[in-house]
DNA sequence: TTTTATTTTTAGATTTGTCTAAAATTAATT
DNA sequence: AATTAATTTTAGACAAATCTAAAAATAAAA
């Protein structure tokens, strides 16, 4: 059985190594982590020792099957708990995340899947990030492009957003998008690649740094 | 903030104190505990530190006013999952201690009483104790009594019981017995103690330790 | 291609919660 | 009341996860 540690650095490896390249350094991952690259370089020994993970000096470090398996179902739980958080306690979108971290650490598999049967099997969590099955497969959601990309005149919908920082959140709270947030492009200024777009019947000027942290997927 | 062991601390203290007396021995909470009374010194001079137990060398502990609502604050935790997990989930009665013994640690008061809401402000939990309300306080349910107790004839509901082992779980659910389930006794044995039961149309012989272990209340 | 800067690792210390073995205290018995 | 037994505490050690400071390896710049 993981510690809660163990777990938090296979998930942060996971995410890292998704975000950007297959190989995840020690210090992006103490980045992460919130904690020193000494600390990390210690738990990477314990992890490749445990075939979690491979692990070469000065060379970084990347999931192994197992280890991606075991990333993949404490995702799993995390969006779940999300849902939940969402669709039965009523807690708003930008507050689960916190408590989400803390339940994604609790051991059984039967409430796992009983949860997700609760639930109604959902396919994404409220950020519009897929859920990985009981096997920790995930079925890709269809696919989701930054706001940014989006042709003009086309509607779409808000799927998913990449940005956690409350702030960015208070951002969306305040212009009232959501997922499922109907959204169009009226106009693109490439002198600052700024977009004027449409959305709950209001006309808003979005910077190229919001357009790219927002995904939307065509009907 | 506490730590998990600190926590399950705070909480056998105070369900000892109740069961027992007042003042709980290092010998009894270390027993409780599943730990070495060497251990348990140690961490109660550190709760007596923080003022949430009451301690002087070789007398035992108390809890504070303090130390009671954490602890009560926790049990509620527990009972609330242990609903949640029987109602929503579709746990079984002796499943869920364990699952509840790992999310009553999650550090959040508004899940907590989101949850609370959720579940309809349960007063009692799957096994029939009282859940204390989000100031710690326990509003005292009926009063109920060992079925060894009951007058012969009278009917009565199942309330609760006292052994959590697994081996008298079995036993109950053997019979069809649960919260709710409705039971009267036919004749009593005074030479071993033993009586005779009705319950689900059935007649049944309990000895006088099964009839001291389950709590009726009547109607 | 040296030199400098950055990244990563090692070595040794710290904190938390536990342990064992021995000493101290309290309780029980003769 | 003195001895034995049981309980409780102390002292010192250990594993996990972290830290700081210094050394080693790699990457970037002159």
């Amino acid at each position: 059985m993981l510690t809660q540690s163990e777990e938090n650095y296979l998930k942060a490896i996971y995410t890292l190594s998704e975000e950007f390249e297959d190989s995840v350094s020690t210090n992006l991952l103490a980045d992460k982590i919130e904690t020193k690259p000494s600390s990390v370089t210690d738990m990477v020994k314990k992890l490749s020792e445990k075939d979690l993970i491979s692990y070469q000096k000065y060379q970084g470090c990347t999931l192994t099957n197992e280890g991606k398996k075991k990333a993949l179902l404490i995702i799993r739980k995390h969006r779940l708990w999300e849902v939940f958080l969402v669709e039965k306690l009523k807690f708003g979108w930008e507050e689960v995340h916190e408590v989400a971290e803390q339940l994604e650490h609790i051991q059984s598999v039967k409430l796992t899947n009983q949860l997700d049967d609760f639930l109604d099997n959902p396919k994404i969590d409220p950020h519009g990030d897929p859920i990985p099955d009981r096997n920790g497969v995930i079925t890709l959601s269809k696919k989701s492009i930054p706001l940014s990309e989006l042709i003009i005149g086309e509607k779409a919908l808000v799927v998913g957003v990449e940005d956690g920082s409350l702030d960015f959140f208070n951002f969306l709270k305040r212009y009232d998008i959501g997922l499922g947030t109907e959204i169009s492009i009226i106009e693109k200024f490439p002198f600052d690649k700024s977009i004027l777009v449409e959305i709950n019947n209001k006309e808003v000027s979005f910077s190229s740094l919001v357009s790219n942290k927002i995904f939307i997927q065509i009907q």
